[in-house]
DNA sequence: TATATTTGCTTAAACGTTTAAACAAATATA
DNA sequence: TATATTTGTTTAAACGTTTAAGCAAATATA
């Protein structure tokens, strides 16, 4: 049953009698091809199960109908979730997407950008990992002259496109609701300072203390990978404090998981005794006891976002690209963790 | 900055004063070419920072060193740690792949496999939607020629490669366990009947009580979709049978969850009043309170696996595939929702 | 020394498309 | 009726490789 031939535009063409240019103009419904021949075409492809050679047009055309993306991980539900939105988008206009993990690794990060020219994409949406600084990977992109989107995670200085939710601003969310559930000490466990969406949390936590006349300690602030480990960790040194914090926003929801662990073994009542939120919205936010407050990232709209600032480049000769930075508002969910007058 | 100009094997050849062919085969190490002249190309490339056009040698090879793998979702980490690791094994060999969910949906999966052909990927790995039954999809591929490995979701009657665990001998150790707390009267929250892994589960379940003495009861074995919803109905279902269960196993972590919530909602003590084991080993359910134990599936095995069968078929000009399955032992993770010493 | 083999390269075709250019036939314009 | 335009198609080149076949020069064999 092994059907190894391979159905070629000439065999259509031969079929009908015609050239191979007429049948391929056939299938792209050019207007000068008359809708006799159009109709006879379409249906010697289907008679014969016609595929197109994907690679030829390619190679020919100079356009892969590939996009790639670069994501730290896919088991995280946010990422997963852009990337949903990023495919559904993109399949409608005939894209195909590649996705690769990083591992919140540079060299992996590395890897899947040089594998990702190889496959000649025709764009490039990316998160970056955690361990990226240097950005000549990035601007290898740029130079190539391929659209780079970048999202959730970007740098200005790559001076592309960019879509993400107010960080800085979130954390004023975050800070106000606490002061209003009558929280006075507020700890920070924050991301890594020299990545930017982390940096811009810390920043709009400094600030938001100072706008609702509360204290910030030193000590208060902690820089963390954000993973349940560290979260447990960086729990575990703050209780170690003489003074404990009544309140302790987290900037990654893994890490918050791990903070309410050390909480609940230490029987530390939450959010009577130290409040919780966390940042993300994963899934499991909703499934732990007591349920953790948090912030929605908005992925979907995220991912869609991205994919129409790559469609826009359609047909540009020229790609120029600076930085573009489309934020989007994001909403503050409070749950158990932060929610004192339920949870007498 | 922007060097739209590609950079070919014919620049090399130029700069070199010989042929294309030989630059070419310089590059690929051909032993009639001398080692001068390799040396020379790899140093004018380097020189011209030269990227192979994957697309102009995957034509002319008839390769595409592009794999597709197919999940039902890439959220859950059995499906990511299993992508992990077949990106792993393949990268290492020159091939990249592509992902695709079907977020269980038939229609979605028909589209993937579309997409993945006409994207002549050399071969593809895949785990099947639950809604899927008919296999003439799955069917197109092998007659392409084209090897199909599948994991974890598979069928019997496609004949093809098949990797996962051993589901029916996972239900003898989960009974077995039950049993040996003490369990008389256990319940089985199933996946689907006509899903292959989900059927020996649930003949598992029913042999094993059997071997154990122990009494089925028709309306201990529920069907459902797994989901945490579905979980939390059936468990609901299960609660309002005049004669409720002391353990039920549940085919799915997803929806264990949701029945220990509901469980936990209804001031039930897990486990002494009812034991409770999902399947899949999701890192939440390390999470919870109390922790689910659960089956652990092997996912790094599974892609590692996976990924050789389908190097297995490499240089074989005529691919010819049957039955083939490799079944792994799954192993028990005994955790707090079945292990009665540990929580009196 | 004459012949056979090996070495190192070149030539040219092929992979399956797309597309610019050409051209005959049909139709429109003057 | 003569010329211009439009319509519908063909021809042929191109995309950047790989590879079978060919061939001269160098080396081995007799």
């Amino acid at each position: 049953m092994i059907n190894k031939k391979k159905i070629t535009i000439k065999d259509i063409a031969g079929k009908l009698n015609i050239s191979a240019a007429a049948v391929s103009k056939a299938l792209h419904n050019d207007s000068r091809i008359s809708e006799k021949t159009k109709a006879a075409v379409r249906k010697v492809a289907k008679e014969l199960n016609y595929q197109p050679n994907h690679l030829a047009s390619a190679l020919r055309s100079g356009k892969s109908n590939l996009v790639g993306v670069i994501v730290p991980r896919t088991n995280s539900n946010f990422f997963s979730s852009v990337i949903q939105n990023i495919e559904e988008v993109l399949n409608k206009e005939g894209y195909n997407i590649i996705i690769t993990q990083s591992n919140e690794s540079y060299k992996k990060e590395c890897d899947s950008i040089d594998t990702l020219l190889f496959t000649q994409v025709d764009g490039i949406i990316a998160s970056m990992a955690n361990e990226t600084v240097d950005l000549s990977f990035y601007e290898k992109i740029k130079s190539k002259g391929i659209p780079l989107i970048t999202f959730d995670r970007g740098e200005n200085d790559l001076n592309v496109d960019y879509v993400g939710i107010d960080d800085y601003e979130s954390s004023f969310k975050i800070i106000k609701h606490l002061a209003d559930q009558g929280c006075k000490r507020i700890a920070h466990i924050g991301g890594y300072k020299r990545t930017r969406i982390y940096n811009n949390r810390i920043r709009g936590y400094i600030d938001a203390l100072k706008l609702n006349n509360l204290p910030l300690y030193d000590n208060f602030l902690v820089e963390s990978s954000l993973t349940i480990e560290d979260g447990r960790e960086k729990m575990l040194q703050l209780l170690e404090l003489e003074q404990k914090p009544d309140a302790v926003y987290i900037a990654g929801d893994f890490a918050a998981l791990g903070a309410l662990q050390i909480l609940t073994e230490n029987n530390i009542n939450v959010p009577n005794e130290i409040a919780l939120i966390g940042f993300g919205n994963e899934p499991f936010t909703d499934m732990v006891t007591p349920k953790i407050s948090t912030i929605n990232q908005h992925s979907a709209t995220i991912g869609k976002k991205a994919a129409a600032l790559f469609l826009s480049y359609r047909n540009k000769k020229n790609i120029v690209q600076s930085l573009n930075k489309v934020i989007l508002d994001a909403a503050l969910i409070v749950r158990e963790s932060s929610d004192k007058k339920n949870n007498d």
